[in-house]
DNA sequence: TAAAAGCACTTTGTGCATCAAAGTTATATT
DNA sequence: AATATAACTTTGATGCACAAAGTGCTTTTA
């Protein structure tokens, strides 16, 4: 069989994979624009891109708002993010296993 | 702590990871061009350009041998290259961990 | 014995993705 | 008034994945 038949073409990116185990981590807190960007260590326009391809894809979820009057936005991830973030990281650990 | 720093960027394709997955799995047998052509699903062409970009890497080695006449190529991993498929293999594993 | 098929590629070409850098708009700080 | 921060968008260069077609050699089949 296959072994690398299940693995999601979304996730081969190691920005987008970061950005999914980070959210995956702090499911219950908001995660700001700049926290993703020290924590990755990505240049602005790199992870803006990044964010936008998993939002197109329904993984990740935006929310702008405001600290005072200054816009403050943060991201969390989907039911359908997690749910398929879980299917790649259980493809992985098949492959892992295989070679153990 | 960068929770992708540690992943090798040469292991972000799913067909190059799954010939060195093959390829540790089979350590003792000898894997022939064909077998994981069709264990991977790929075209011949596609899979001889991952192979070459691994061979450039020392990852996996390369016997090309005579089945009578005939051609018969088969690969092989190197020590680095298992040095360095196991090191993906551990940055993956601690993101999972993480996540759990 | 001519044609078809298999092996293991190489070459070619298209389209997409990555990434850095610079530009943008609005607010905040000094 | 000048500089800085936030969160992008735009631009542009480079590279990569992939399919398809071509190649040279050998084997099988009609």
């Amino acid at each position: 069989m296959n072994p690398i038949g299940n693995l999601n073409k979304i996730f081969e990116s190691r920005i987008r994979l970061g950005v999914m185990s980070v959210l995956m981590v702090n499911v219950n807190e908001e995660v700001s624009f700049n926290d993703l960007k020290e924590l990755l260590e990505v240049t602005d326009g790199n992870l803006a891109s990044h964010l936008s391809t998993l939002e197109e894809n329904a993984y990740i979820k935006v929310h702008k708002g405001f600290i005072g009057r200054k816009t403050n936005t943060t991201y969390s991830i989907t039911k359908a993010g997690e749910k398929a973030f879980k299917g790649h990281l259980a493809a992985l650990e098949a492959m892992i296993k295989f070679n153990q």
